[in-house]
RNA sequence: GGGGAGAUACCAGAGUGGUCAAAUGGGGCAGACUGUAAAUCUGUUGGCGAAGCCUUCGGAGGUUCGAAUCCUCCUCCCCCCA
């Protein structure tokens, strides 16, 4: 199966400029996507441009991972980000480094073989830019009126529009293309893929790179739809924040939690995009899933390859031990038998604080012990609603508003498993 | 430079002297139902306490017994004209 074809069936192509297919059939093709540097690690929401590379480096071609260190400091005009401070060069330099670690699980960065992927960081040809140089260069090509029909910069511009939009950002287009072809002319890259809100600037690349190296230039685009979520909301996003591909940031036990709690018409999508199962075993799945939607097979298996791609096997098998005790038929029994290193491994993704031995011996009020001695609510009174409406458990057990944290409720000597609705655990560890 | 319209809680948005910790919607959180779903229903959504008190409506002053609301200055944002 061709690149295309790939993509294809698990339904990650948005757009595509003509020419494209016949280009991939003819010569082994470069192709980049852009990641902005804006922290030391990658979260899901890169995750489709890098399954994307992934594909390409399996069918043969070769993929450049692009850092946007120079656009990242801009944000484009289509307003979901805002404009952004500079990083320094530090901060982007080590960014970098943890960013290429990461995307060494996937790609495949061996330049001795003929398709070996590049890492490449556009800050280091726009920092030496001078402004005169670049409208002269790059700014004679494209007019004005070009720029305008974008659909990112017409929004803007709208009555509708409550924010005017800097000159910075009406220029982020051209930047964007300018790195296009300076990657078109050093590593002879022809494609640029990116999600469908990039078309646009992916165009002004193809486009200038037409103006100004000639009609026998030919770049290609190609976008794939932006990851949603049936209900509407924002695809990975949580409460906390981020689902991070850094245990440091978010634990595999929390990030395998994530995708198992996929909806079911998500994780028919979810599971084309994210993981490199073929296309047999997934439409077996699919249908079993649509037989059986509440064995949630799919979520499983979803959660289960992706959360060994990204972390390991060993991760992912407590992560599932863990699920099992803390979701299971697991009772106050069950979590008293438990030994202390498997409480502790099983633990250890979720939020963990410290209260000392003294305190629990004095007993601790309840309403205490959730805000002041834990975080898990953040005023007394938000605590006193949880307890009313019956969402603490105390090592799986439900208490109620005038509830004694005391001695008798230590698992091992040291450990109170608490539990803020159904999903929201944490350890709370004795010190001595 | 001129004219106009704004800035209210997480967001949107009402409120134009006391009854306002501030309507309504969305979002969030929690409960019931369930499959650790979806949909639905219910509760809740500034802080501390038992009543009550304390801090909030862009910022700083002022008027008043009393200000989100009136006045002055400042900051920021949008639109139109030059």
């Amino acid at each position: 199966m061709n690149f295309i074809e790939e993509l294809q069936w698990r339904g990650m192509i948005h757009d595509m400029t003509p020419g494209l297919t016949e280009q991939l059939e003819n010569e082994m093709t470069t192709a980049y996507v852009g990641i902005d540097p804006t922290a030391d690690s990658l979260h899901i929401g890169h995750l489709v441009s890098v399954m994307m590379l992934k594909h390409f480096q399996v069918c043969g071609h070769r993929p450049i991972v692009l850092i946007g260190g120079a656009t990242g400091m801009i944000g484009d005009p289509s307003g979901k980000s805002k404009e952004r401070n500079l990083l320094d060069e530090q901060t982007l330099q080590q960014n970098q480094e943890s960013i290429k670690n990461q995307l060494s699980k996937f790609l495949d960065f061996n330049q001795n073989k003929p398709n070996g992927a590049l890492m490449v960081n556009n800050y280091d040809w726009m920092k030496e830019y001078s402004f005169l140089q670049f409208i002269r260069d790059i700014g004679k090509h494209i007019t004005v009126n070009y720029m305008m029909a974008k659909d990112s910069v017409k929004t803007r511009l709208s009555a509708e529009s409550k924010e005017g939009m800097s000159f910075t950002e009406f220029s982020y287009q051209l930047v964007q293309g300018t790195d296009f072809l300076v990657l078109f002319q050093q590593h002879n890259c022809k494609l640029q893929m990116g999600g469908s809100d990039q078309w646009g600037n992916i165009i002004t690349g193809t486009e200038l790179i037409r103006r100004k190296l000639g009609h026998d230039a030919k770049a290609f685009a190609l976008t794939c739809p932006l990851i949603t979520k049936a209900d509407g909301g924002k695809f990975g996003k949580t409460e906390e924040g981020n689902i991070w591909l850094d245990p440091a940031k978010t634990s595999p036990y929390s990030f395998y939690q994530f995708w198992l709690n996929t909806s079911d018409e998500d994780a028919i999508s979810y599971i084309k995009i994210f993981t490199l199962l073929q296309k047999e075993e997934i439409d077996q799945l699919i249908e079993n899933h649509r037989k059986a939607p509440h064995q949630r097979e799919l979520q499983k298996v979803l959660a289960r390859e992706i959360t060994i791609m990204i972390h390991s096997k060993e991760e992912y098998e407590l992560a599932v031990d863990a699920s099992e005790i803390l979701f299971g038929k697991g009772t106050t029994d069950t979590l008293k038998r438990l030994k202390e290193d498997v409480l502790l491994n099983i633990f250890e993704g979720v939020p963990q604080s410290n209260v000392s031995s003294n305190d629990i011996y004095k007993s601790i009020p309840i309403v205490d012990f959730l805000t002041d001695f834990t975080k898990i609510s953040s005023s007394k009174r938000e605590a006193r609603e949880f307890l009313r409406n019956g969402a603490i458990s105390i090592n799986k057990e439900r208490v109620g508003e005038d509830y004694m944290i005391g001695e008798n409720d230590l698992l091992q000597n040291r450990y109170i498993l608490a539990q803020r609705g159904k999903k929201n655990y944490y350890l709370i560890i004795c010190d001595y």
